[in-house]
DNA sequence: GTAAAAACTTGATATAGATCAAGTGTTTTG
DNA sequence: CAAAACACTTGATCTATATCAAGTTTTTAC
């Protein structure tokens, strides 16, 4: 499924031959069936890695066992523990595959070397990353202003196909509620 | 004090004398009073930021008319609506300053110039924005994981100059909690 | 294809934190 | 330096959402 990383690059940046040549030189390929993971607490994350199929979940375990969801991130999304990978310490995150998954991952050196050698690579890296906060920052600013109920309305909204490929437990922990709390919010926006 | 910001640039990046001297040319001093705005609602951000020194809040208003602290930003931290200035798009968001500061600005195409001339400058750049993704990413889960208590001491521990430079009710609402709930909170510990 | 596991719903009850209200203390500013 | 504006505290009460519990539906896996 390498094509589907190669469409990628291609709507995002103009590479030479030789360029996207080097880029597919690194490539791993990597399944994941449902439930396996992909990286799990403790662990050093050592690369950057795209998803061509599939959907994958971030998560973090607190004391009392309780799991919270950080993020979704399904087919054409990079995923991966930054800070994990940024200062190589043992990460506090979990990801799994939340359907049979396929990915590709680049290992950091091998990353790092392509953002150096190729410009338009470094700059559609950058550019997904300032997304990326972009996206953080809305989450945050939605977890401080809005109900339960918002929150979910705005979830939906903002991503139309998630609700019905991930089960609602896990929708429910990224929103920050119960899994009774969602059901009843589903229930209720339902009537409407 | 454009010192302060070459200091930093010195601390962080290895430049040209004729590099530095092209940074501090397209550099824009702006002072702010306290209270002041940098940016309301509905402009359009078009700069990258530099505290010199200095205290700045972040914020939107929703519809009932209750502020949303989303972050404070300090000397040697950035500030600016990345959305905003990414889409050009009007802001969501007001920033004004908690104490008098002194900025250092650069509009957003010196900016980009500064990136694509200066390799040293855009991975810079880069760097910062991972952390403050990773630190967006931390703010998340926090939001999601801990009582109202832990909030609050995770961010005591985390800023520790923060608690007595900003008022508590836009710290109270930067955690998400009511003003009252922090008094609470803050006494409780205290007695510990 | 069926038993076990996982996911979802619904009701009853509990609680963390919000809201309302009234006070005190502390800056700011003319 | 006084008075207005702002910041913080404390108490009483309320409410959105959590927790606990028991049932139903859907999915998984031999």
């Amino acid at each position: 499924m390498y094509e589907i990383f190669q469409k990628y690059l291609d709507e995002k940046t103009i590479l030479t031959k030789a360029e996207s040549e080097l880029i597919q030189s690194f490539a791993i390929i990597k399944k994941l069936r449902k439930r396996q993971y992909l990286l799990q607490e403790g662990d050093i994350w050592k690369y950057d890695a795209f998803i061509t199929s599939g959907c994958l979940r971030t998560y973090s375990v607190d004391e009392k066992g309780s799991e919270h969801v950080n993020s979704f991130s399904i087919e054409k999304w990079w995923t991966g523990d930054r800070e994990s990978l940024m200062f190589q310490q043992p990460s506090r995150f979990n990801i799994d595959a939340i359907e049979d998954s396929e990915l590709i991952l680049f290992t950091h050196d091998n990353f790092e070397f392509l953002c150096r050698e190729i410009p338009a690579f470094n700059n559609m890296v950058n550019t997904i990353l300032q997304k990326s906060f972009i996206a953080a920052q809305n989450r945050i600013q939605a977890s401080l202003s809005l109900t339960a109920e918002e929150k979910y309305l705005n979830f939906i909204t903002k991503y139309p196909g998630f609700a019905s490929r991930i089960p609602q437990t896990m929708i429910a922990s990224y929103l920050g509620m119960t899994p009774e709390t969602l059901s009843r919010i589903r229930k209720q926006t339902a009537k409407k």
